[in-house]
DNA sequence: CGGTCTCTTGACGGAGTTCAAAGCTAGTGG
DNA sequence: CCACTAGCTTTGAACTCCGTCAAGAGACCG
């Protein structure tokens, strides 16, 4: 319980085992049921979430009335629609879990009450948000850069073991094309 | 001198005149001329920049020899290749200023003095990635749910002002198509 | 002025979408 | 544990958005 986060936050901050008991007073453990959603369209993002075990998936419903698929939390990843959470107005996404999941949530109202008891974890967040804006670089670099075939190459080469968790069609939404062109390029590389 | 930081900081975080003289001690202000580059593909990016005046652009050079602009800098931004910086290694952008800038730059070697003179501007700077973030996953909603022709009204009808102050080839790079593609949609739109 | 950027125009081509239908797979209940 | 069904994946044909290429017209700066 709590480990998979204590081992997180000690990859980049000091925290001693005292410090460590202090956390479920601020951060609760959810357990979500696979195509249980986290957060749906419409409501105020009331969570910051932190994956320990499982999947989840962050998608939009586009003007086509498709689910367009931008983000995935897997192991060791935090997620929420943080200009929701920021503000504390409508989200215009969902969170949905795609595999049974264990998550830890903190609250947006105990977030100032944790940085104020453990003023590290100020220092945690700020890295785990600077290296989420960095990979955002990377991946729009790769977005805009090359073609969709290239994406689903580079993609597919980059997270092999993620790509056999997920069905085809979640992977077609992310990567920003149809199931059938999909269907197509996986043809092509056998 | 300082003074756009320092509104900024206070816009997030206390700032006592006193801490405020600190800055100087920890972050330099460079002037930059129209053209002029802060990075270069190949280079390890030393410095995270917040642009005070003017605007700079960032850009890789993909595989056809293009030009592909992923982000502009303008006035109470932070910009920086966040990969690079963070892990010291070579970068793939490009920052260039395409109007005379000032910006307040801080070097690698001085955040974590910075962060232990001043340990507001971690959560300063927390707050700052966990915006750009949120502002990235608003964005990243915009390129997939939308057609080029959808993104290109959008963003002129977001920003007005800013899209007069740079040339049509950058806005075109930035939302990702052709500048011939581009001048149909003006012509089409009157 | 003259030359180099920048923007426009139009013809053509191709990457990727749409639609419809058929084949598969996996979960569920009996 | 099997059978049934709903959801997932594949196929193929027609179509369309947008890129490429080439050439001309402005616009800006020295």
């Amino acid at each position: 319980m709590y480990q998979e986060l204590i081992d997180h936050i000690r990859k980049f901050v000091a925290l001693t085992d005292a410090e460590a008991e202090v956390l479920p007073g601020y951060i609760q453990v959810h357990s979500i049921k696979k195509k249980a959603y986290l957060l749906k369209e419409g409501q105020v993002c009331r969570w910051n979430y932190f994956v320990g075990k499982g999947c989840l998936r962050m998608f939009c419903i586009n003007e086509k009335g498709t689910e367009q698929i931008t983000q995935f939390g897997i192991e060791n990843w935090w997620l929420s629609d943080y200009m929701s959470f920021d503000r504390q107005t409508a989200s215009g996404f969902n969170i949905q879990a795609i595999e049974d999941a264990e998550v830890y949530a903190i609250a947006y109202e105990q977030q100032a009450a944790l940085f104020t008891a453990l003023p590290q974890m100020e220092s945690y967040f700020r890295i785990v948000f600077q290296k989420a804006y960095a990979a955002w670089q990377v991946r729009l670099k790769y977005l805009y850069d090359f073609s969709k075939e290239e994406n689903y190459l580079h993609f597919t080469g980059s997270f092999p073991g993620f790509v056999q968790r997920i069905p085809q069609y979640m992977l077609a939404s992310y990567l920003g094309f149809t199931p059938e062109y999909l269907s197509e390029l996986r043809k092509k590389h056998t």
